[in-house]
Formats: C-alpha cells, structure tokens, sequence
DNA sequence: ATGATTGATTATCCCTGACCATCGTTATAA
DNA sequence: TTATAACGATGGTCAGGGATAATCAATCAT
C-alpha cells in the first residue's frame, strides 16, 4: 500500500476492465469504508485521475440513492498514435498546421467530422479570445493553441 | 423501493413511447395513488425530470377535471433546436451547470459521449486559463465559457 | 515544493405534509 | 332568468428532514 490514491485509482481501473459495460457505478461512502478513508478522498482520485483529458467522464448524484458513475470514452490504443500526435503538435503550432492535421486525422478514421469541428471551434475561439480579449502575441497563441489541441486529441485517444 | 422518483419517470417515459402522440395527460391525484405517494411527489418529478433542458413542456389544469399533460418537444428546423440550445446555455453558465446541460444532451442522442468529452475538455482548458493565466473573475469566466459552448453546440447542431 | 489525506462545512436530492390557488358545478337570491 | 355565492375537486407551492456527495482549508508525507 505505497499510495491510497494509487490503489483507489487501480481498483477502479480494473473494475472497467472487467466489465463489459465501458462504466461503473460506485457509492462513494461504502468505496471510501472498504479503503479505510474519509469519503473526500475519492473525490481527489477522481479529480486528479478520472479527467476528461485521460478519457474519462464522471457522473454523480447526491442524496438518497446517490452514485458516482465513471464513464470511460476511449479505450486503449496499443499503436503510439499519441506519441506521434504529440510530436507533430509540439509546443506551438498555427492555425493551418492544425487544419491539416485535423484533415489527416479525419482521413484516416480517427476523427468524425462532427469532432474534427468540434475541435476546430475550439481552436478558433481559443485564438479569437487570445488576439481581440488579450492581445496576445501570435506565437504566444499559438503555445496555447497546441496545449488544447493536444489535450482535446488526448482525451480521445487514451484510456 | 429502489428510486421512486426514477420510477415514475419510467412510468411517463414508457407512456410517451407507447403513445402515438407526442404528449401524455394524466391524473396527478390517481398517478401518485398508483405509485403509492403523495400527489406532490409527482410535481417533484415533473419538475426535476420533465423539463425545457430536458426536452419536454407540461401544461397543466386545476379544478373539476383537472389533468397533468406532458408534450415531448418536436423540431421542425434546424434553426428551432438552435435557439433551443442557446436559450438554454444563456449568456453565462457554471461549469457545474455546463457539465449537467452535456450529460442530459447526450442522454438526449444529440451528442456522442466522444463530442461531450471533447467539449468539456475544451471547457476545462478554457477556464484554467481564465483562472490561472488571465485572473479573471468566476462571472468573466462563466461567459467565455457559454460562448464557448454555444458555438461548439451551434456548430454540432448544424452539422 | 508537490501531492496525498483528513474533517468540518456546505450543497443537493428525494420525499412528505400542511396550506394555497383555481376550476367547474350547484345552490341561492334578486 | 340571471347573477353570484358557496362548495367540491382538483393541481401547485413551500418548508423541512433524512441521506448522500462536493468543497475547501489545514495538515501530513515524499
């Protein structure tokens, strides 16, 4: 037991795997009795590891019948797909380099059309607050730019 | 008894199913005796499930032959579901709120889980940099992100 | 310094019951 | 006959209580 939050996120993780459903409903007191700890802890495990940005949505319910329900969106990508991603991304990259890249993703099935604009409002609205709100220099866009892509192609793509 | 609540929503939704008509009436004082409850309950469900964001309207009569009605909305045009989404959205939303409007729309078909985590990461993104880079106020933040969310909605609902 | 853990406080959900509002019908009075 | 008051039959609103989850600041561990 080197780390509660390790565990927790394990257990959880290997709850996913086992079922057949990519979900899982949990009683946050009852998960917290059976680790021993406080009830708020899940809350950090869920906070600092079942994020949109790793794959995963999070639900929840108070009072009587209340849950937590972890969905996971992606599922495991064995290729280095993201690494490559994250390579051609970088730490900067323009509004057209991002364009085309989102057109070879969509090419290549990897993105739905929907997604792809998704993605791209994203983008835009990200540079537009940027230019006209802050002021921002180009390359200093750009830097942002590439973080949120990253993150939005993240998501999809891992577990 | 499971989920009372949850029970009657059932109950309303399978009506509508079975129903040629878009729209059930119903008897609050016999609907709450059949469910074993007081006639209140099923104003507490009404409202709290069988809302605008949800997709419904209910209309309702007192007195002698009083009725309950539950119309599920139709649209006939791109354009109505837009402004649908919009007057909904508002011009400023919590994250909390956001998040809730996002697993209703997905529950509704109008969005995959893939788009709704491509959304909230793209909401998360921009809020972190409102706080942290940008320090603006939790008001400032919330209507950046409505904004956000409306054209990212605009752009799926057309698409 | 960063991440992990705790506990007190706050927020939300479900459900009930007492009280209020509105509608249609019927009795009563002019 | 007609106007109106009373009544019975609905549905609506609201505050409260029990059950559960979320938040946040403080502390501890690495």
């Amino acid at each position: 037991m080197p780390n509660l939050t390790r565990a927790i996120e394990k257990y959880i993780h290997d709850l996913l795997e086992s079922e057949e459903a990519p979900s899982v409903s949990l009683r946050r007191k009852e998960l917290a009795a059976s680790f021993g700890c406080v009830p708020s802890q899940i809350n950090y495990v869920l906070r600092s590891r079942f994020t949109p940005e790793r794959g995963f949505l999070v639900e929840s319910q108070r009072g009587g019948h209340g849950y937590i329900r972890i969905l996971r969106i992606a599922f495991e990508e064995p290729e280095e797909k993201l690494n490559h991603i994250e390579d051609i991304v970088g730490d900067s990259i323009s509004e057209q380099e991002a364009h085309r890249l989102l057109q070879v993703l969509q090419e290549r099935g990897l993105l739905t059309a929907r997604e792809r604009l998704l993605i791209e409002v994203a983008l835009r609205h990200s540079d537009e607050m940027g230019q006209s709100d802050f002021d921002l220099s180009q390359h200093k866009r750009n830097t942002i730019q590439a973080e949120l892509l990253k993150r939005m192609l993240r998501g999809l793509m891992l577990a």
